[in-house]
RNA sequence: GGCCGGGUGGCCGAGUGGCUUAGGCAAGGGACUGCAAAUCCCUGUACGCGGGUUCGAUUCCCGCCCCGGCCUCCA
């Protein structure tokens, strides 16, 4: 049984599911208003291992990640550089979409929009009113925090201790509101601004309602699992959880909360600070693989850091395993092996990720089963070192890391045979040389080669050759 | 002011009331190699500070210091 932490209880429980061998996932998605960074990545990579891994357990998921598609700053942006708002937001969930797909992220289930639900939303809104616990006012739709007793139940914050922030007062953020806790269900248009017709008059979607709209739309009322961001967790998981039990909805059974990625230095990662890292720019400096494996390779939970040196040495990691398949592979193949011979370090590795993803930990079965099969390679024990590889592929599979499938290299097929019938020209001369021991000559071509990007290595088996 | 997390060996990063005290990167030594590369083996006074509980604490409790997040929006 898969154990998580759950944020509400405070505690690693089972992940226990509505229905048996089906997960419902809601995840808080983005609001498409500027490119991704590799926090959202990060978001992203981490559910992803969720998923897979929940798919290895033979589940079946329905994976729900939305986009906010409206909201202040979207408007703010595209008013302040003359774009339709509708444009802005449909540019950057596309480069959204070019991120997932570019660290292998599996597509949701389904992808609902904001501004393709309103219907869903103020029909929501509407019941909540109906049922006394939200009220209108000058146009706008509050939800009366205080009318619901479990207020403060995911983020731990108590309603009469918390105070109106004097950010929040500064930036005009009160709005009409009967209590200072009270929060926006919907937002009266103002000038100029996209809306939507409601009973409550022309306006737009309030940030939270949004999501409790959708999940329950793809979901149901009930559903086993809601996760994003740490930063969610209060307001907007709180507030999503007061609407939607206000509503009579049970909502959300278990509360997943994934740790941030900060910038060099610990420091959070903000456009206002002027550290964010694009996607674009991390893919810059690694590829696409590494930038996985360095965002996945920490606990979900904790906060990570994104600098040069963590790409450099999250290249140096992965660089050790992938070596290692390749290496495995020139010699026995790719063919699969019965994994019962190698039952005790998968079960090892199930064990580490059923326990609240605990990918370091599963990170070092995988490490232990790369060195094994290593010195399985050099001892020319086959069958055993076919066995070591299988079950090693398979534990990247789970964490899609697995250089052969999920990564197949750039030049493979028809091109790599032309690249190895070339390179192995140059391998023949080389060995002609070293018959004669024409040392000079033999590093030569070895240096050549290394020049083009072509590293040899002399091995027991043969010379081997991989790009550098 | 309130609510959440953290502080582990040169770096990153798990974990545990005592056991061969994760794993990776980097460093040093050895093996292999014509030299390399790759690989294997070995090495290094680790647990923020001060108390307490305990036969024994990095791990539990109390206090303190420091760092980060949230309380407008944010994965």
């Amino acid at each position: 049984m898969l154990r998580l932490y759950d944020t509400r209880s405070r505690a690693i429980a089972p992940l226990a599911l509505q229905r048996e061998g089906h997960v419902g996932i809601y995840v808080c998605g983005p609001t498409v208003q500027a490119p991704p960074h590799v926090g959202h990545l990060r978001s992203a990579v981490a559910l992803d291992v969720l998923r897979r891994w929940l798919l290895e357990r033979g589940e079946e998921v329905t994976f729900v990640r939305n986009i906010t598609d409206i909201d202040d700053k979207i408007i703010h942006d595209a008013a302040h550089d003359d774009e339709p708002w509708w444009a802005l937001s449909t540019r950057m969930t596309r480069a959204f979409t070019q991120a997932y797909d570019a660290v292998q992220v599996l597509p949701p289930t389904v992808e609902p929009r904001v501004t393709g639900h309103v219907p869903q939303i103020v029909a929501l809104i509407g019941d909540l009113v109906a049922g006394g616990t939200a009220y209108e006012s000058g146009g706008d739709v509050y939800l009366a925090v205080k009318a619901v007793p479990s207020y403060g139940e995911i983020s731990g914050q108590k309603p009469d201790q918390l105070r109106q922030s004097d950010k929040a007062v500064a930036h005009g953020h009160t709005g009409t509101k009967r209590d200072p806790l009270d929060f926006a269900l919907w937002k009266a248009a103002k000038e100029g601004e996209p809306s939507w017709p409601s009973p409550w008059g022309p306006g737009r979607p309030g940030w939270h309602i949004e999501c409790s709209a959708m999940a329950v739309e793809y979901l149901g009322t009930t559903f086993d699992l809601h996760a994003g961001g740490l930063d969610l967790v209060f307001p907007h998981h709180e507030n999503e959880a007061a609407q939607s039990t206000a509503a009579g909805h049970p909502f959300a059974q278990h509360w997943l909360h994934h740790g941030l990625v900060t910038a060099k230095g610990g420091e959070k990662m903000s456009k206002s600070l002027g550290n964010s890292v694009t996607v674009a720019d991390a893919l810059a400096s690694v590829p696409p693989v590494v930038l996985r494996y360095a965002l996945g390779a920490a606990h979900y939970r904790s906060t990570i850091e994104w600098s040069e040196q963590v790409a450099t040495e999250a290249a140096a990691a992965y660089a050790r395993i992938e070596t290692f398949v390749r290496n495995a592979t020139d010699v026995v193949g790719e063919t699969s092996v019965d994994l019962a011979l190698s039952a005790a370090p998968w079960a090892e590795f199930a064990a580490a990720l059923d326990d609240d993803l605990g990918v370091p930990q599963a990170l070092a079965v995988l490490h232990g089963g790369v060195r094994a099969g290593n010195a399985l390679l050099a001892a020319r024990d086959l069958p055993a070192l076919a066995a070591t590889l299988s079950v090693v592929r398979r534990m990247l599979g789970v964490l899609c890391l697995d250089p052969l499938t999920d990564w197949p290299s750039v030049g493979s097929g028809e091109l790599t045979a032309v690249v190895d019938a070339l390179v192995q020209l140059a391998v023949e001369a080389r060995a002609q040389a070293r018959e004669r021991k024409d040392w000079a000559q033999a590093d030569a071509l070895r240096d050549r080669l290394a020049s083009s990007g072509v590293i040899l290595e002399d091995t027991a088996n043969g010379v081997r050759w991989r790009l550098s």
